[in-house]
DNA sequence: CTGTGGTGTCATTTA
DNA sequence: GTTAAATGACACCAC
């Protein structure tokens, strides 16, 4: 039922989308508003151009809410691979190949025939060409998502959910779980943001829905390339039908009466087209493709206000984290905390608090998955080595375990965008993504990418256990694996994700600014769900709610990260946002922190305490069925409180889940407007070229029906006397020659002059 | 005060 | 049968 209601919708769409290219004014934008709108907000007032201004990337999109870490892992990995393998969802193409209509013409169409060359073939290869070509660019199509991508990160209100908690209800946990995937999603951004959906079964996050839209979007885009052409091959049949010779003749004539290679053909359509089509949509792409690393650069100036994040917020973490496995013990006995608290403790052991900056990493390892902990402990190892180490040491393993080191990518691999760009769209337009067997070959592919010296380090063997470790634990564990103890695990989400959000930011602007697509949203779309799924809006919550005193009221460190953070405040570019922003801030700090800091716990997150229940919501929601299951049997815990902890996972899930659902909308829609968008360019370009085509045509009648006319003005009958154009035609016979046939048929072939006709030796 | 958009939650369906 | 995910619908809140 769903799928055959989501078709039908998605019919329509597509109906609309057709009977617009075939003439039939289908105003669709009067059902969709413009694209940043339906994202941002009417009062977001996000237009390209102003998000473009926006240099700072602040705008995250709210909407872009990514829950499901669960994908995070397969989607990190699938990005690694999608860094040699170029793969575009055609949908994406398409949408691109529209906007690059102009200049894929101009490096497409090299090859079009001249006008008179072929006549309806000619053209009717000049159309198809167009095509190819068009499939051609597709080379570069990643520019433009990449260029475009940034939008839907650069949500305005991320801080909306903040004031509204802090109104009344206090939603710790959801704070807790939204901002730790959002951690992972901001970490993963940088590299995610690349990716396209690996894994069929990660279709919720690209939204079938949207690729098949997409695809059958691009079927029509193809029909109506198919039926120009055919009308244009109609429209010269229908020519050589009204003149008396075919068209093939007659250009045969003219070429042997006039010497037409030297003239100026006024009617190119393809020369004329393409030369106003190069010029016509000056896509930031170009850009992009001109200097791709120009847009996206600054890995170092990132890398430090990462750090700088990090360094700020581990501590406290860690702290936090020393706390829990104090206070928890039960929890720790837990085989399910284990590797959690393996971390943690290694951590304790290893590295001073000073040197935790590999923490933030942690978070994102699954405390269930158990096979992160050898990688961890050789991350914290590394990184222990001071406080200046080298970031590419730092941040490769966790790399290579995936989404452990959301910030890393934008530093280690300096930035991966351009890279990626050039890469991510040369793999097949064809939709049907490559599932399947992907970790071994992109771990080592993303190892080669980054040229970093972890492949040392890393082992297949390990990235194919780590794949099944994260496909099975999935990126639940990886948000949550650093909370299980206790909310502090969030707090170490906080600092990476509001760390990792400036670098972001940082690169979405310079995305901004070059350009904006659906095509990225999706891209960014995916990071999320890769990521841990939480959205940019999220992660710009995250920098003002980890300042939240209720959380930090027995954690002086936290405040004063907590107040540390202010490099946030820039991004709240909309007025929503703004707002948003203030009140939270103002709120912090304010000496009735305590008062409000309660406010600002989850209701559910406040009935767990009340009920004392013994683990973080992000726990509960988070867990696989199997180790929530265990954890509840550990715990002896009362009716009240084993429903509470059901209906809070219930909740926290279906949060996600309708996070997700509401970025998937968005982006289907987005989605479409672009296509309508890039459909209605298209096709304004192909009737522009029909009238060329048309005029190109009429002219050549002319000019035919001018050598008719010097043609029997040079003949003569028996008698001497001129035969007249419109009593006789010329035929041409298949050795060359050329004969005269009375075109009333009862003088007809009677008169078959065979003058030979050598108008070329003649003239 | 109303409309709009964002978000959380519930109920239901689907895989 | 259970679970997770998806989604429509509703309510609430902020603007």
């Amino acid at each position: 039922m769903m799928c055959l209601k989501k078709y039908f919708t998605e019919g329509l769409i597509q109906v609309a989308i057709l009977l617009s290219l075939v003439g039939i004014r289908v105003d669709v934008g009067s059902y969709l508003p413009p694209s940043h709108e339906m994202i941002l907000g009417p009062t977001s007032a996000l237009t390209q151009t102003q998000f473009h201004n926006q240099l700072d990337g602040q705008d995250l999109h709210p909407k872009s809410v990514d829950l499901d870490g669960f994908f995070t892992a397969r989607r990190l990995l699938g990005w690694v691979r999608s860094l040699d393998r170029l793969r575009v969802p055609s949908s994406e193409l398409e949408t691109w190949l529209v906007r690059r209509e102009p200049d894929a013409l101009v490096v497409g169409a090299p090859g079009q025939p001249a006008p008179l060359e072929g006549g309806a073939g000619g053209l009717e290869v000049h159309a198809v060409d167009q095509v190819g070509s068009v499939m051609r660019s597709s080379v570069v199509a990643g520019s433009l998502e990449s260029e475009y991508g940034p939008i839907r990160e650069d949500s305005p209100n991320t801080v909306a959910p903040l004031l509204r908690r802090s109104h009344e209800e206090e939603d710790k946990d959801e704070d807790l779980y939204e901002e730790d995937t959002d951690t992972l999603w901001q970490d993963h951004s940088d590299r995610g943001r690349h990716q396209w959906p690996e894994e069929g079964e990660e279709e919720e996050l690209v939204g079938d829905t949207w690729r098949e839209i997409w695809r059958d979007g691009g079927r029509s885009y193809d029909r109506a390339n198919r039926e120009l052409a055919q009308d244009l091959s109609d429209q010269f049949a229908s020519l050589e039908a009204q003149s008396s010779m075919s068209f093939q003749e007659c250009l045969r004539l003219l070429e042997d009466t006039f010497p037409f290679g030297e003239e100026t053909e006024p009617s190119d359509p393809v020369g004329i087209d393409l030369g106003e089509a190069s010029g016509e949509d000056p896509t930031p792409v170009q850009e992009l493709l001109l200097s791709p690393l120009s847009s996206h650069e600054d890995p170092s100036l990132d890398l430090e206000q990462q750090w700088h994040d990090i360094l700020a917020i581990m501590e406290p973490e860690d702290m936090d984290l020393d706390r829990d496995v104090m206070q928890s013990g039960s929890i720790q006995s837990s085989s399910l905390m284990d590797p959690v608290h393996q971390d943690v403790s290694l951590q304790q052991a290893i590295l001073p608090r000073s040197s935790q900056d590999s923490y933030p990493f942690n978070p994102s390892f699954g405390g269930s998955v158990p096979l992160e902990a050898p990688l961890q402990l050789a991350l914290l190892s590394q990184s222990s080595s001071g406080p200046d180490f080298d970031f590419n040491l730092t941040f490769g393993p966790s790399d290579l375990t995936d989404s452990a080191l959301p910030l890393a990518l934008n530093g280690t691999v300096g930035n991966p965008m351009p890279s990626i760009q050039s890469s991510l769209f040369l793999e097949e337009p064809v939709l049907p993504s490559p599932l399947g067997s992907l970790l071994d070959d992109a771990l080592l592919d993303e190892l080669s990418f980054q040229g970093l010296a972890l492949e040392e380090s890393f082992n297949p063997t390990q990235a194919s256990q780590l794949e099944e470790e994260l496909d099975s634990d999935s990126g639940l564990s990886l948000n949550f694996s650093h909370s299980p103890a206790s909310p502090s695990g969030s707090e170490a989400s906080y600092s990476s994700s509001s760390s990792s959000s400036s670098s972001d930011s940082s690169v979405f602007s310079e995305e901004g600014a070059v350009g904006y697509s659906s095509d990225m949203e999706v891209i960014v779309e995916r990071e999320e769900g890769a990521v841990g799924g939480y959205s940019p809006e999220v992660s710009k919550m995250c920098s003002t709610s980890y300042q939240k005193p209720g959380r930090f009221n027995n954690l002086p460190w936290l405040e004063q990260v907590g107040h540390d953070h202010t490099y946030n405040q820039p991004r709240a570019t909309s007025p929503r946002q703004g707002n948003s922003l203030k009140l939270p801030k103002s709120r912090y700090s304010k000496p009735y922190e305590h008062d409000i800091s309660d406010k600002l716990w989850g209701r559910d997150e406040r009935r767990a305490r009340t009920m004392k229940i013994p683990f973080s919501n992000d726990l509960i929601v988070n867990l696989p069925v199997e180790e929530f299951n265990e954890l509840l049997t550990k715990h002896r815990l009362s009716e009240a409180q084993l429903n509470l902890i059901r209906d809070i996972r219930r909740r926290g899930k279906n949060k996600m889940a309708a996070q997700n659902c509401r970025r998937r909308k968005l982006d289907v829609l987005f989605g479409l407007e672009e296509g309508v968008e890039g459909l209605c360019r298209h096709k304004a370009r192909l009737l522009k070229e029909k009238a060329e085509n048309l005029r190109s045509v009429r002219e050549m009648k002319q000019r035919l029906s001018g050598l008719y006319q010097e043609v029997f003005s040079r003949l003569r009958d028996e008698q001497g006397r001129p035969l007249l154009a419109t009593d006789y035609s010329l035929q041409f016979g298949n050795d060359g020659q050329v004969l005269l046939a009375t075109r009333n048929g009862s003088a007809s072939e009677q008169n078959c002059k065979p003058h030979k006709k050598q108008k070329d030796g003649k003239k």
